[in-house]
Parts: structure tokens; sequence; C-alpha cells
DNA sequence: CCCCTCACCTGTCAGC
DNA sequence: TGCTGACAGGTGAGGG
């Protein structure tokens, strides 16, 4: 599942082998993936067709590509989505969602294969005047901690406002974007917090070493991800490498903690799981 | 307005 | 062998 650092590695590999090409046509092969397209798959195509396209931005999870000085491709890979730069004469992937077509000599296509469907693809409106051709739809992103722009003190004074738990306030990308459920979790026992602390309990150098935290363990998934980009493929799957080494909480139940040994523990949490050490992250005392 | 729950989607795997 | 259900989880609509 593409986390903050697999899209990272897309929005390079998009700079490098889509930025400044002229599409040809953009074939819409299932309807679900242009869901935030209102205007319809036709619409779409349309909106492409002869589009140069201009530098790739990213925040958080989200990706974009200005097409005209009022509209940006705007793409997200949810669950399962890759964005494949493939020879035209490659054959169709199973999961093969949208197809562009490019009008120049270099022989290859982007595609849009996504098993689950839970990402997709849509133009949407620029934010006026936004020179980087933000889409106004993705307005209310939060910055990532890897954004230089990214608000540590905006980020400590909305968690003390909030009345809710750290875990879910690392999840609403109004606050912090980029964060998923894996990347939590190891940012989380990195801390020592546990996942059901209240935020209005965190003080400003506990949200400093939790924002360290996130950019560390971000950062190692870069390191180790980020080598498979300078190839034809813009690649994105959820088997890097960094997911079967690197991880100290998340997907080690029953296994020592790396710590202090003690059996990593699995909660069911919001229809999925929280892995936490009992013993370093123990429960907080107040539950309010 | 704020917070929380759940639908959306498909492939894999454990258990019967 | 074949079926069923749990699970993976980002996002946003809708309910309380």
């Amino acid at each position: 599942m593409p986390e903050l650092p697999e899209v990272e590695v897309v929005r390079r590999g998009l700079a490098r082998w889509v930025s400044g090409r002229t599409v040809e046509a953009a074939s819409v092969l299932h309807l679900r993936s242009v869901r935030r397209h209102l205007a319809g798959p036709e619409d779409f195509s349309a909106a492409l067709k002869g589009a140069e396209i201009g530098e790739a931005h990213r925040r958080g999870k989200y990706l974009w590509l200005p097409l005209t000085e009022q509209h940006s491709l705007v793409a997200h890979l949810g669950m399962s989505g890759q964005l494949l730069v493939q020879p035209a004469t490659a054959p169709t992937e199973t999961h093969l969602r949208v197809r562009l077509t490019f009008a120049d000599s270099a022989g290859t296509d982007l595609r849009f294969v996504d098993q689950r469907t839970f990402g997709g693809l849509s133009v949407h409106e620029v934010v006026p005047g936004a020179e980087d051709g933000l889409p106004a739809v993705l307005a209310h992103i939060a910055r990532d901690p890897l954004d230089d722009a990214f608000d540590e003190d905006a980020f400590h004074t909305a968690l003390r406002r909030k009345r809710t738990t750290i875990k879910r306030a690392l999840l609403d990308q109004s606050l912090i974007s980029g964060v998923g459920n894996i990347y939590a979790d190891e940012a989380l026992w990195r801390t020592r917090l546990h996942y059901e602390r209240p935020t209005a309990t965190m003080t400003r150098p506990r949200t400093a070493e939790l924002v360290t935290h996130i950019r560390e363990v971000m950062g190692d998934a870069l390191a180790a991800g980020g080598t498979s980009f300078d190839s034809l493929y813009v690649n994105v799957n959820g088997e890097s490498g960094y997911f079967d080494r690197s991880l100290d909480a998340y997907g080690r139940e029953d296994e020592p903690c790396r710590r202090c040994g003690t059996p990593i523990r699995r909660r069911p949490w919001m229809n999925r799981s929280s892995y936490f050490c009992p013993r370093c992250q123990p429960v907080p005392r107040t539950a309010s």
C-alpha cells in the first residue's frame, strides 16, 4: 500500500518520464477510476487531449500535474494504484483503468493500474493564482512533515485544541498529511506513545519528538524505496524492501519489541489494526 | 461545528 | 475441494 515515500518515488518518476510531454489521447477503461471527475469520462478525456503536462507535484499522498493555467490532473493511488510508464506495445495489465498516450516518438504511454479502484484520476480547477497549479480540491490537505512549509507550531496548536486521540489525529489529513496506518504505528512506537493518548495532553516537546520520528521513519522508507525510480517504470508497489526489513511495530504481533523484548500486541482499531508495545507504550491513565 | 462510524473495492488466506 | 468470513486501509459522506 503506497504511503508518502512511495508516492514521492512516483512523483519523481512522473517528473522524469512524463512532464513536458503532450497528451495525444486519454482512454478510460473503468468508470470508477474517474469517479471524482464529476463531469464524466468524456469530459475527462477532452480535458487531457492536447494538453502539455507540467511539473509533477505532491502534497501528502496526492499527486498533481498542471495541464493549463486553470486545470491540473490529480492522481491518488488509493490502496493499490500504480502509475506505470510502459512501452506502448507492452501487454495490457489485468487491472488497467486509464491509459494516456503521447504525441511524441518516445514510444511509451502512461498507465493507471488499480486492482481495488480506491484510487483515481480527475481534472480540477486550480486555486486562482497558485503558481504550482494546486487544485482547489486539495487546498484543505495539510502540508506533510517532509515539506519545508510544514508548520509544527500550527500542528501542535491543532492537537491541543482537538478532543480526540493521537493516532486519529495523525490520520487526519487536514492536520498533517501523508501519514497512514503503518507509519502512524511506527512513529508512535519510536516516540513511546500509546495510540489512544488524548491529543489535548500533548506537550510541545512531545509533539516535536513525534514529528521528528515521523520524518525519520518516512525518510528511512524513502531511502530504502527510492532506488527504483531511475528506470523506465514509474513504480509503486507495497512490497518495497523497507517493509520487509525495517518495521518495528506494524505487523509484528507476538514478536518481541526491539527495545524491551515484550511481545508486540495488536488491537482492532477503526476497522483496522493498531500495533504497539504494551510496556514502552503504556495505556494513558486518563481516557479524556 | 466537531467527532466518529462506515461504505467503498478486490484479492488472499485461514478455518471449516 | 470449495465455501465463508476476516482482513488489508485511504477517503469522505453522513449521522449523532
